[in-house]
DNA sequence: TTGCGATTCAAACAGTCGTTTAATACACTC
DNA sequence: GAGTGTATTAAACGACTGTTTGAATCGCAA
């Protein structure tokens, strides 16, 4: 197998022929799918021989795995966020909201690392339930408590997870389907293609004061 | 090409070649998408030979596009409603509402329609265009309408859109991941698997009333 | 019956895919 | 320099794909 790292040099340039495939396989698949995406495509992308891939990734699932793992990774560290704050609700709340959504829209089609978890999400192998348990779950469920302190009322389990749910729905429905947000919204201005940073903002904002508005009302609602 | 109609009887069994490869397909498509069905296994499905497809449909991105065709025009039929209606606001939002949460959550995994309608959406050709436009805009457009009746205070272009994309990201959340939701949620319970008419209908009202309380709340702090 | 267009059929075609193989080049220890 | 395990390479393999082809079959009018 792979001698771990063989080059004592940081220089940029010279990266080992595992790291280039990887990062050379991340756009391909993110735009074509697991399917569609060719191991000679990305070979050559990655300028390597077509070998490489079952060499030291023993297949093509192999390669996505770890593609789709490293793009989480690469996303998941540009977002942090604080699980044990003790802010307000409404607070945390918005940190949530702030959060997905500049993941999800950084630029027009958004960054390969958010299609292809997309595609994964969509069209989910073992990889994805791997990131439902260690990363999904308890992000949903730090958000599930959030809606209930906002609630104030006590709320059954599925009244939770509706509500949280539905922040979330606001939150993605923007990236799961670009493409025919696109086609819908056509050439009326609004946030498909290139968003920028304050639109952004004020999305963000949006959704929260809408979130906010909507978990007391609908808490009202479930208390009589 | 394929003489309209050659059977006078309207015996179920004895459907033309032309109609059992077009409902053979649909499924098919749905489970595994565009790339990954083949003809061979939905001609075998139809109990058709292999050239059918060609024959009748010229290649398989027609036979693909007239079943996504089919496929939406089966699930509008089956869930009409009313554009026109001079009913309160609030009412509207209801029926829009029901009647996304009720088309796309008929039962355990969705009808092979809303799957296949689905992949279109996430992965657009043509016929998304073509659904887009005839379908999809008008309905966002009356949605978008409502919306700002609603909010009372007038609201920027963008303000209405990003509203409305809300109203709908509760509701389509549901479907457009349901394999990752089970995931997610697993055995807690929760509306993945078999979700009961009741459940239905209390997440619809629940996601309405979210809206009602989420748009007045936004179109509060809109308006300071 | 004969002729004719529409349909169905078995078989093959041409291309692409993921994977394997066997030979080679490399880095390093003894 | 011989030996050894790792890494890279060009070439081929075998399977599967959508599509085409040319003959066979059917329904039906002249």
């Amino acid at each position: 197998m792979q001698s771990a790292s063989q080059q004592s040099d940081n220089s940029a340039p010279a990266e080992s022929t595992h790291d280039r495939v990887l990062l050379a396989a991340g756009p391909i698949f993110a735009e074509k799918g697991f399917r569609d995406a060719t191991i000679r495509e990305i070979c050559h992308a990655a300028d390597v021989n077509l070998a490489s891939v079952n060499y030291h990734f023993r297949d093509k699932r192999g390669l996505y795995h770890e593609t789709v793992l490293h793009a989480h990774q690469m996303q998941s560290a540009m977002f942090p966020i604080d699980f044990n704050s003790d802010a307000p609700p409404a607070e945390k709340l918005e940190q949530f909201v702030f959060k997905i959504v500049h993941s999800m829209a950084i630029n027009q089609t958004g960054p390969w690392q958010v299609r292809l978890l997309m595609n994964e999400i969509q069209n989910p192998t073992d990889t994805c339930r791997q990131l439902a348990r260690d990363h999904f779950r308890p992000f949903v469920e730090a958000l599930t408590k959030i809606v209930q302190e906002i609630a104030q009322v006590k709320l059954t389990s599925f009244e939770r997870t509706t509500l949280a749910m539905s922040v979330i729905g606001q939150c993605m429905i923007y990236r799961f389907a670009p493409e025919a947000n696109a086609m819908i919204q056509q050439s009326d201005a609004i946030h498909p293609q290139q968003t920028t940073k304050e639109e952004l903002q004020s999305m963000a904002q949006l959704i929260t004061s809408f979130s906010i508005g909507g978990i007391e009302a609908a808490a009202k609602r479930c208390s009589s």
